[in-house]
DNA sequence: GATAATATCAAACACTTTGTTCGTTATCAA
DNA sequence: TTGATAACGAACAAAGTGTTTGATATTATC
């Protein structure tokens, strides 16, 4: 990709993600992220068709960095056996997400959270399911796939609204108690 | 209250819950909304001062009805064993939202639920805390009564997503079950 | 280093939506 | 019946969106 290229997508997402912490997604408009980012009106639109797109374009870029070490390290181990690891990856992904305070914080623990959890749960479905063990049977699968998803989404909104303080392993613990997780 | 004004604001109303059902919040404009009510622009504005306000507005009105009898009914009893009703409240609470599927199904099922969601797990917040029991005391209250709360509106999220198909008791005993609720 | 390709820029543009204003008409409560 | 007031509609300024244009600057490549 061209430098020229890469110099004003990192520039906007910079700027759009300093936004984000200060006001929510809809009170953005173009112009202030062209002013903040320093990048002229028809150059942003040939990177972006909208507003929106450009938000999902960052998310998938966060999420891809954060879970790229999740989704893959375990994929060839056997199924069966895998969910011995889910309290250590629920806490290397808090980690991750901890080292990520800068990019994530503006995004989730602003206004606009909803929009950026629909992206993280869409990973969290991808990690829960290879862990069949984390769900009970004698509920509906997708129910308790709902459940394990969107409960611990919430415990990390939470988490983070509480400026992250609670240390990872604590948290990964208390969730796990939370759904009845027996390792 | 002037006839005249009901009558506008339930017209409002309507036409708002109609467009909602078909369309995201952010797409609907204030015009689509005055020609589906057959309401003048400038009475729209006497009404409401933004079309934020109407969404806030009928979202109160909802979760006021909904809620009147949940919250209120056993605030008399003995507070130690008011939690042999969360079931049967829970249930209850969910055949309301049955109920109001014209309502409900407009706001929380398109993708605008945002904004409803928080008034929703405002009220939730006031009913779990009246179940004391339901709450895990190995684990710090508030991530517990985060769990409780989050955890519910996502499951109340997804059946209506799915249409509301699965009945009452079903979600209220799949979702006790995944709390580790002991009755 | 020269060159062809192309990314950026600024300015202007048509278009949509918002929220306000105002004089007129219709409806209500008393 | 009458005074109050709600609804109307048309026009308005203001703000934002997304596109187009041609000039300028930067890049990859030869």
């Amino acid at each position: 990709m061209d430098r020229r290229q890469k110099k004003t997508r990192t520039a906007i997402f910079r700027a759009f993600n300093k936004l984000l912490e200060e006001k929510h997604f809809n009170n953005i408009t173009v112009q202030e992220i062209l002013d903040e980012a320093n990048v002229g009106r028809s150059t942003f639109y040939s990177h972006f068709e909208t507003k929106e797109e450009l938000l999902r374009e960052m998310c998938t870029d966060i999420f891809n960095h954060i879970f790229s070490h999740e989704l893959h390290s375990e994929t060839s181990h056997d199924f069966s056996l895998s969910d011995h690891g889910l309290q250590e990856k629920i806490t290397h992904l808090l980690y991750h997400l901890k080292d990520n305070k800068g990019n994530v914080l503006g995004v989730l623990s602003g206004e606009s959270g909803e929009l950026f959890m629909r992206y993280f749960k869409e990973y969290l479905i991808t990690m829960f399911e290879q862990y069949p063990k984390s769900m009970r049977k004698d509920v509906p699968r997708e129910f308790a796939l709902n459940h394990l998803v969107g409960s611990f989404a919430e415990a990390v909104k939470w988490w983070i609204g509480e400026k992250m303080k609670m240390p990872p392993e604590e948290v990964a613990e208390n969730y796990l108690k939370l759904i009845g997780y027996k390792i």
